[in-house]
DNA sequence: AAATAAAGATACTACTTAGTATGTTTTTTT
DNA sequence: AAAAAAACATACTAAGTAGTATCTTTATTT
């Protein structure tokens, strides 16, 4: 196979199989050994692709869980329609969408947040770089929705924004401690009623 | 000195130490030989009075963290007055009081949800119950503000707990990422938006 | 085709981990 | 005071950890 294309597939493989392991297990506690065991290849040829564990971490945060991030939570937000229409879809539908498997793990960033976001200015940085985004995404909608008057004007874009990612981001951590969506409906049934409290 | 309050003293000891490093450093990187060090106590101390790590998890959890949940955010809620302002006064004053310390470290409840609240029942079980009582109490106190008309009484009373909830730990998340105040002053002012809005 | 470099494998080092076995010291019971 | 039990210490085991050194295999360049 060419060099450079199978050098790219096997970095993609790495980072596909480390972020899944991460995502059920824990960065913390996914050491380079399981990852390899994953890819059926060996450690020799991690350490030829990563300079570190730390160097993998921080490539899984940029490109898989940033992706998961913007495709899931942020392009959704540059479609045309009603603002109010387009918060209540993303933040409410696509949490009804989720998958067990994604109820009983939690959101992918939150958990690294949580587990890694206090320990190293690189974790940070590039978790950071995703909530900003996402933040600035949301502030666009919202401002454009006042523009067109269905959002209520007097009220901090930036504020909406925070206040609707920190609760997205929270009762996906709580969610895990439950077996059934009782509290995932309740956390549905806030958001409506503040989501409706924005109405222009 | 004393047998049975020599034991209780080393215990205690144990615990608070625990307790302190499984914030700062996560529950998973903190060794049992990390723990004892700080005791200046031995391993054989620590088997002498726990079965397990996972032991001392739980009793960390069910002592320690909870009685931080409680003291800080439930037994307020059983205050007098406005069931408003003490919903306001709880979540909004009590985290603008948080030291930098704090602030940097996040929530310890929230950092075990999210490293190991989908890893074993038995912390699911313990880190679901502070929640629950949690919830419970923002209930009661809502209830109470509808029958004293301070609160519309068509909003849901749990919709509303779990929604404050998510958002509270959702956000002490996330400060983790930042150096200064700008994201919670954002959260504050969401909040109180949204607070403003349940008023009858 | 030969030389070179990249990709990957194997075997290691030095260290950390939870937990155990067995010892000594301190307190309690008799 | 002697015996028993609890509190604690020391030294270990077996398994896991990140990372390195050195090898073979595969692809690229000359």
């Amino acid at each position: 196979m060419q060099q450079d294309l199978k050098s790219e597939l096997t970095k993609q493989l790495i980072i596909d199989k480390a972020f899944t392991l991460f995502y059920e297990n824990g960065f913390k506690t996914t050491s380079i050994d399981k990852i390899m065991k994953e890819t059926t290849l060996s450690k020799g040829a991690f350490y030829h692709h990563y300079k570190s564990k730390k160097a993998l971490g921080l490539e899984v945060i940029s490109l898989k869980v940033q992706k998961r991030v913007l495709d899931g939570m942020v392009y959704p937000l540059e479609e045309t329609g009603d603002a109010l229409d387009i918060l209540e879809h993303i933040f409410i539908t696509r949490l009804k969408s989720f998958k067990i498997y994604e109820k009983e793990h939690g959101c992918p960033m939150n958990n690294l947040i949580n587990e890694i976001g206090d320990h190293e200015l690189a974790y940070q940085l590039a978790l950071k770089q995703i909530i900003e985004t996402w933040k600035s995404a949301l502030i666009k909608l919202i401002e454009r929705g006042k523009r067109e008057h269905t959002i209520k004007p007097n009220v901090s874009s930036a504020a909406v924004a925070v206040y609707l990612i920190s609760a997205f981001e929270g009762i996906r951590g709580i969610r895990k401690l439950y077996k059934d969506d009782t509290i995932l409906e309740e956390y549905v049934s806030g958001l409506s009623l503040y989501l409706k409290q924005l109405q222009a």
